[in-house]
DNA sequence: CGAGTAAGTCTGTTTTTCGAACTCACTCAC
DNA sequence: GTGAGTGAGTTCGAAAAACAGACTTACTCG
């Protein structure tokens, strides 16, 4: 297997507001973690804390910081007092193909001998693939069919 | 739109083997960028460290890192003295669907005006879409789609 | 009243991260 | 054969982030 060097010219250093912005969100292990918890379920502030094993000050600073970036929102499920839950916004859950992708790296090179959860196509149980589509030659393709175009 | 609670019952905090192994990967803000540095064809320490602007001692450290998960590896291409070219070994390339993803996500959501390069399918120049296919139902679908069954 | 719950904040200690300078082993130009 | 350059690191002290766990606030329920 070759290295697909036409993926992105350029340096990384030039798209600082993509790094910036990206590495908001995947750039330490609790932000993916937390965000793979809310998508699977996992609402409260508590429940989070509990469900990650992270400090609870550290699970407010991410909280407040994946908000930030709209992410994650959060939506008052009761007044007096006030008590929330934790949300995907949109932009959060467009995040699902890279925790697909994520998940299922994981789960073939790091699950060892016990496979996780095997994700499938919920209408029919066949399990899923996860690959790149070609509108115009309707056919899937791995990593090596991928090339960039700049506009 | 809804959450897909059904991805992945159980809490995360089982799967320490799961966080532990994808958390050396994509748990840092440098280790993802490194590894798209890599990947799209940067392969010396100092073009690496230039590129990304990160500090040496950090660089080597995660080099180090992503070397002991398998990720990437360094071949010498000279000898006296030796010097290395860093490359994504298999496991390291099937990051690929991840980068992919999160480059797409990266483009929609934070490169405010200026989008970056446009992925595409090498062969017919159109743009790729990234999703979930069906083998069984011959079918693309989106994270709604995707449920999870225990094996 | 006392216990419980939810969502944090606060505190002092350990870990990481940082930039910048330094090392080592070699090559190439003069 | 001396001086500059290169590639791949290592070492240093200072600054930032992460940690566990106790505390706070504001209610409800028995």
């Amino acid at each position: 297997m070759a290295e697909p060097h036409e993926v992105p010219p350029g340096r990384s250093g030039e798209d600082g507001d993509w790094a910036a912005g990206v590495a908001r969100v995947v750039g330490d292990r609790w932000s993916i973690l937390a965000i793979r918890a809310i998508f699977r379920g996992i609402r409260r502030f508590d429940d989070l804390q509990e469900d990650l094993g992270i400090s609870r000050g550290v699970l407010t600073d991410r909280l407040r910081r994946l908000m930030d970036v709209g992410v994650v929102e959060r939506v008052p499920y009761q007044e007096n007092p006030v008590r929330y839950d934790y949300r995907l916004t949109p932009k959060g859950l467009e995040l699902s193909p890279m925790i697909v992708a994520l998940l299922r790296w994981g789960s073939k090179w790091v699950g060892g001998t016990q496979h996780g959860p095997v994700l499938v196509h919920k209408q029919c149980g066949t399990e899923l693939e996860q690959g790149f589509w070609c509108r115009t030659c309707r056919t899937t393709f791995g990593p090596l069919g991928v090339g960039a175009r700049h506009e």
